[in-house]
DNA sequence: TTTTGAAGTCTCTCC
DNA sequence: GACTTCAAAA
């Protein structure tokens, strides 16, 4: 794929062959009826593990078998890595043409198209991307300067606002009903949030930036409104097939975003699994796959039900899990492989145990053979693998996690790319305004001031410079002048100019990072980390995109330290875990109010997407499947005392049935102090032979 | 006006 | 435990 400057798997640099395709050896005959559909609209039905990827990888090959140019396939996955890993694929089919067929996600795709064509449309071409906490950064900006936080009474804050404003524009459910359903504490304010929206819409076009809410936003409005038609025609025929990806997790934006892509031709296929829709917090409607038929007349469709991932013991487990969902496509998945034994479900006494036993285990099946690229541990949020990772380090065991908080999302990281961001677009006032108040002497008023200044001179480059700082702010303001002279000498692409810029900010920020902030060494390793990543990119402009868009996940995606071929386990939330499988999988925090969290509760359709989340995080086990849940949980929060914890409800006596039941008995060592290394090793393995109890009845 | 420290709040999932 | 808000000191 083109766009791509750090592929996985590795790229593959010779001309690979085409070669015949054997389409009815190779896949089953719902597959194969998929793959080779004709023209025309196409949906995929596929359960967990059905060979979903194998299906669509095999359809590009066959449209290319069939003359599609590849440059003229537009393939929309939900990460960049599974266009990646599809088209790396497909080209084992089919050859290296199948290079330049264009993939990536929706967001990404919107970005490329949008650099495009929006000048024509009216959008400047140089405009700025805002990540998530950057646009709440914004609207902070809207909702002190609209003059509505009334001090006595409490007025919705930056988070909430943004993510109410980004629902209403994914989903397109007025804001008032928003707040109905989610906020009404904030009915009374809806007139003032809509002042507030009115300004954060209008900051973000003075400014030229661009949320990702914008991102598909202007992607639709350029296929379908009729002033753009001209140009919605063009990007329409720049493709000829369109294949989408978890379908079920788009949202009814990006649908009609497809619609309008679709205007010249119908030969749109999309794959998905309503069983496995997880993204309803981000405005995911499942209402997509179901209409699709009716939405798009004369669509054909195919289920896929034979399973070739999991064994008959750890299906009956998932099928079981999720008879539970309310409203659901019945499909009942069944596979060949019927050998292995029940999975587990392991109760452990506290948190230390349950760590104690997952490592133990997993190195039990370590030595039984198994790689351990081909484990994982899963869990509801990143946080939850805390302890883990600790014990993971003291006993020496390589690891990567995906998910949770990512390294570009910490603070001191955006504060250096900051400075890179006010270089490329001087008027990105989210930027001006953080790197303003890092400067000693400089705070909110004296940062106001100077960004008003530059406003009120059309941000000229020189404004800042000409800005009269008041005499405590005079060092900083010199230092940031001649930094930012200097960079903006510095040519804005060529090989390691990014770097080079970065080394220079650093010459001013890392003193600014150690009086900040604490824990400092590992602070200023993330910033050689995000050195080395821009090394990759030859501009500026570019690397600023591709981390906004596609922000590295773990730490192998950042290319250093270890490489795909690498053995290493990997841990991740059940979100990120989405799409893959490993041979073995270990669940962990079973317990209710974890998994489904407690914020869930109190809605029904909020729980039924936690029931699928789980669904979807014991679906990627292939021969292994361990749920583990700790009896006490040590809760700090709350006078740091113990309580007891109740098994996930969504593990009922009938779903339990399907577990064999492991009961850590033997209570762990004394509680762990603070700062203390964990290198205690029980042999949970021992442990697990004298207490197992195999086909154990419910709890 | 800025900085700093303390009390208070909210705790997720991700493009 | 990290971030926001508030109050008091510099």
């Amino acid at each position: 794929m083109s766009t791509d400057p750090r592929p996985y798997p590795p790229r593959q640099r010779e001309v690979t062959q085409r070669r015949e395709v054997d389409f009815a050896a190779e896949l089953n005959e719902k597959q194969r009826a998929a793959a080779t559909h004709g023209e025309g609209p196409l949906l995929i039905v596929a359960g967990a593990g059905t060979g979903k990827t194998r299906t669509l990888v095999y359809r590009v090959a066959h449209l290319i078998e069939q003359g599609v140019p590849p440059s003229r396939i537009l393939l929309l996955t939900f990460t960049r890595r599974a266009a990646q890993e599809m088209l790396a694929r497909a080209e084992r089919l089919v050859g290296s043409t199948s290079r330049s067929v264009q993939g990536g996600t929706f967001h990404g795709t919107a970005h490329r198209l949008l650099r495009r064509f929006g000048p024509e449309a009216g959008l400047p071409g140089d405009f700025t991307i805002l990540d998530q906490g950057d646009a709440e950064d914004l609207m902070q900006l809207s909702r002190s300067s609209a003059g509505v936080a009334d001090k006595t009474k409490r007025f919705p804050k930056k988070g909430t606002l943004h993510h109410v404003y980004s629902r209403h524009v994914n989903t397109e459910i007025p804001v008032g009903a928003i707040l109905r359903d989610e906020y009404a504490q904030f009915i009374e304010f809806e007139d003032d949030i809509a002042k507030v929206f009115a300004d954060y819409t209008a900051r973000k076009q003075a400014r030229n930036l661009v949320d990702y809410d914008d991102l598909l936003l202007y992607w639709a409005m350029l296929v379908e409104t009729d002033a753009a038609r001209a140009i919605g025609d063009r990007i329409g025929a720049l493709y000829d097939q369109i294949l989408v990806d978890e379908y079920q997790d788009t949202n009814v934006l990006q649908a009609r975003i497809l619609k309008g892509m679709c205007r010249v031709h119908r030969n749109l296929t999309v794959v998905g699994d309503d069983a496995q829709s997880i993204y309803a917090f981000r405005g995911a409607t499942i209402r997509n796959i179901l209409d699709f038929p009716r939405e798009y007349h004369g669509a054909a469709v195919v289920t896929l039900e034979e399973n070739y991932r999991s064994t008959q013991p750890i299906l009956d487990a998932t099928n079981l899990l999720i008879s539970r969902a309310e409203e659901r496509f019945t499909k009942e998945l069944y596979t060949r492989r019927t050998g292995g034994e029940k999975p587990w479900l392991v109760t452990a006494q506290d948190e230390p145990q349950q760590t104690r036993f997952v490592v133990d285990r997993i190195l039990e099946l370590h030595e039984e053979g198994t790689p351990l690229r081909e484990m994982a541990v899963l869990f509801r949020a990143g946080y939850m693998s805390a302890d883990l990772e600790v014990e993971l380090t003291a006993r020496g065991i390589p690891f990567e996690k995906w998910g949770g908080l990512k390294f570009l999302e910490a603070a001191h990281v955006k504060d250096v790319l900051a400075f890179l961001r006010v270089s490329e677009n001087p008027r990105d006032e989210v930027s001006w305004y953080r790197l303003l108040l890092l400067m000693p002497g400089i705070g909110e008023t004296t940062a106001r001031n100077a960004i008003d200044a530059m406003l009120a001179r059309t941000w000229a480059p020189e404004a800042f410079a000409d800005f009269t700082a008041p005499p405590r702010a005079r060092e900083a303001h010199g230092a940031l002048v001649r930094l930012l002279d200097a960079l903006r000498a510095e040519p804005a692409s060529g090989d390691g100019s990014v770097s080079r810029a970065i080394v220079r900010i650093r010459a001013l920020y890392d003193d600014i990072l150690r009086t900040r902030y604490d824990r400092v060494e590992p602070r200023l390793a993330d910033l050689d980390r995000l050195q080395a990543i821009a090394d990759g990119f030859g501009a500026r402009a570019e690397f600023l995109a591709a981390i906004s868009l596609d922000p590295p996940a773990s730490s192998s995606d950042l290319g250093f330290g270890s490489d795909s071929e690498d053995d290493v386990l990997v841990l991740s939330t059940a979100h990120s875990a989405k799409g893959r499988e490993w041979d073995a999988v270990f669940l962990i925090w079973a317990v209710d109010g974890w998994f489904p969290m407690a914020r869930s509760l109190g809605d029904d359709d909020q729980i039924e997407e936690e029931r699928r989340l789980m669904y979807v995080a014991m679906t990627r086990a292939r021969d292994h499947l361990a749920v583990t849940f700790p009896f006490n949980v040590y809760d700090t929060r709350r006078g740091a005392s113990y309580s007891l914890s109740q098994l996930s409800r969504f593990i009922d006596r009938g779903v339990a049935r399907a577990f064999q039941k492991v009961v850590l008995e033997t209570p762990s060592e004394a509680p762990i102090t603070p700062g203390e290394t964990v290198t205690a090793t029980v042999d949970v393995r021992a442990l697990l032979r004298a207490r197992f109890t195999p086909g154990g009845g419910a709890t």
